[in-house]
RNA sequence: GGCCUUGUGGUCAAGCGGUUAAGACGGCGCCCUCUCACGGCGCAAUCCCGGGUUCGAUUCCCGGCAAGGUCACCA
């Protein structure tokens, strides 16, 4: 077999010697121990929790060790192609905090550019047609039937299925068949020539996982797809060497063609980078766990934590809990530092997946929403309010003093005394609702018709908005014992049957005449805040 | 099915030869209290199973079992 004239054939012309691209690539010029790592998405423009999980965690190493992230674009795959993916993943992950230095969209340096695999054909050839002269490669010309066929014999003889050894059909067909194929006009792929032996087993160190031992690819796999582009596992080798990658974290999903990569890096005689598999995150489905899928799990998706207005802040949070398991305790030692300060550690990353918790990212956006001052709520409701509220919602802002009002004196938003009320802003304008227009909900009175009158009448009788709210109270105690029901807590639960019940009673009239609802933060506060006028109006309109 | 990985309360997990087996979320109860929330206190709940090794195994070894991943001209 001539390989040089099988490689002028397949690839034609003049292609830039190798060395060309490691200088136009030169290694990065950084500090020791800094790593370089990437997001390489394909470009179909949905990324859920499992893409952010990684995210952080690439992001947060390369910047901890003073390296680099960047972004590429997987597009070899046309069928996944959509438009403004690549925008709106920029996009998305930028909410949640994530920067990159340099790649598709962002700017910055482009010393590593083209970011788009789909622009890097020609680099990517040009390693083929070396494979192919060095006869590391070759093209095969099977059928998609064909490999079927094949796969199907396989099962049937209980052998390992693919395309290796004695039933890599191509791998060493005589020169006139090749080129009588060639002549033919019949479709081909490049597949690599495989030297390994999956009967060798070898230990391979990762970053996450530790040691994993792993056997040797022989598969002759797909390189070069008939259109011409590579496959992810050529792509990867390529790219990942010429941009300089120190260490990629992918999921684990990818640990089983590790094989593959490492004899492609060795056959193009590339540094093998540093791998991290992590965990995927896992959702129960039924009876079983399985792990966050894009298809089945559009309710995961960034954009819909976003619509429900949680706190990307406190989504961050959530994920570096899950990714490092002493990030918790430090995070609730010293609340007020920035994220960027944990010692994120690799070597910290969970073996194994991770169940999606929603109770306890609820639990973490309740505290951190807590923590905001008033002016950070007010601007987190104000442009979530705009984006995905009601009319009557975005009508909240109108009048930012009040909402401030609201937020602090009956909240207790930026105050000491925190109250854990809020979990989104979805949920919090829907709680804050009552300050505004009518009350939507409208919870049951537990007391009868003329009790209920009796209540609101009486309190109408002695209300005075310049009460302070011990004077307040004391009148609906007075209230309370005039009407048969215990002023004190203490009196009511030491005798029940003496009264027909106590002063909560009589104030849970009272807060559902004028919030609508049972359960509501301190009464009094409500009142001052809503004015004389309309909380008079709200009782009236309650009388049955 | 082959190969790889992982198995500590319902969930996330610390622990890595001797511990009353941390902590957080959730659940339950009590206290605080005009309701809710906050806060405080407390309770229930765990080392997958079976063999070894050892004076002693959750920790080490072997074997099961279970779960997850993967076996494309998709990434």
């Amino acid at each position: 077999m001539d390989y040089n004239a099988l490689a002028e054939r397949l690839l034609p012309g003049e292609y830039p010697a190798l060395e060309t691209f490691e200088k136009r690539y030169p290694p990065r010029d950084l500090p020791k121990n800094a790593e370089v790592t990437r997001l390489a998405p394909s470009p179909t423009g949905f990324i859920h929790l499992g893409n952010l999980f990684v995210a952080i965690a690439n992001e947060r190493i390369a910047h901890r060790s003073g390296g680099k992230l960047y972004l590429r674009i997987e597009d070899t795959d046309l069928k996944r192609r959509v438009d403004g993916a690549v925008e709106a993943v920029i996009e998305a992950l930028k909410y949640f905090d994530i920067r990159f230095d340099e790649g598709a969209g962002i700017g910055g340096d482009d010393t590593y550019a083209p970011w788009y695999q789909r622009q890097r054909a020609e680099i990517y050839r040009a390693y083929v047609k070396d494979l192919l002269r060095r006869g590391r490669a070759y093209p095969c010309f099977c059928t998609e039937e064909e490999l079927a066929a094949l796969r199907e014999q396989q099962v049937a003889n209980k052998e390992v299925t693919g395309y290796y050894g004695k039933y890599a059909k191509w791998r060493d067909a005589p020169e006139a068949e090749v080129n009588a194929a060639l002549d033919a006009g019949k479709p081909y792929v490049i597949r690599l020539k495989s030297m390994g032996d999956a009967a060798r087993k070898f230990t391979f160190h990762d970053e996450i996982k530790g040691d994993v031992t792993v056997q040797e690819n022989d598969q002759d796999v797909v390189i070069l797809k008939s259109d011409g582009i590579p496959t992810y596992h050529f792509a990867h080798a390529v790219d990942d060497h010429l941009m300089r990658t120190t260490l990629v974290i992918r999921g684990e999903e990818w640990l089983a063609s590790l094989p593959i990569h490492l004899e492609l890096f060795d056959v193009l005689g590339f540094r093998r980078p540093k791998y991290g598999h992590n965990c995927s995150l896992m959702k129960m489905d039924g009876q079983s766990r399985r792990k966050l899928s894009k298809r089945k799990d559009p309710e995961l998706s960034l954009s819909y934590y976003r619509q429900e207005g949680y706190h990307p802040f406190a989504v961050k949070v959530y994920m570096l809990t899950l990714l490092n398991s002493d990030f918790e305790e430090w995070h609730m030692k010293f609340p007020d530092k920035p994220l960027e300060e944990f010692p994120f550690r690799i070597g910290k990353m969970s073996r194994s997946g991770a169940l999606f918790d929603l109770d306890k990212l609820n639990d973490i956006s309740r505290t951190e929403l807590s923590r905001l001052s008033a002016e950070e709520m007010l601007a987190f409701l104000k442009e979530w309010a705009q984006a995905f509220g009601t009319e009557e919602q975005k009508g909240y802002f109108a009048d930012e003093a009040y909402l401030l009002k609201v937020l602090t004196l009956c909240m207790g938003i930026g105050g000491k005394k925190r109250r854990k009320d809020f979990v989104t802003a979805k949920q919090a304008l829907a709680e804050i609702g009552y300050f505004f227009g009518d009350a939507a909900q409208r919870d049951a009175y537990r007391v009868d018709e003329e009790t209920r009158n009796a209540v609101l009448d009486g309190f109408l009788a002695t209300y005075s908005y310049e009460n302070d709210a011990q004077v307040w109270f004391s009148k609906v105690k007075e209230l309370a014992a005039s009407i048969g029901f215990a002023a004190e807590m203490r009196d009511y639960k030491a005798n029940t049957e003496a009264y027909k019940g106590s002063v909560s009673d009589v104030a849970e009239v009272l807060r559902i005449a004028v919030t609508g609802r049972a359960n509501t933060p301190d009464l009094w506060t409500i009142m001052q805040i809503l004015g004389e006028e309309r909380t008079r109006a709200r009782i009236l309109s309650a009388r049955a």
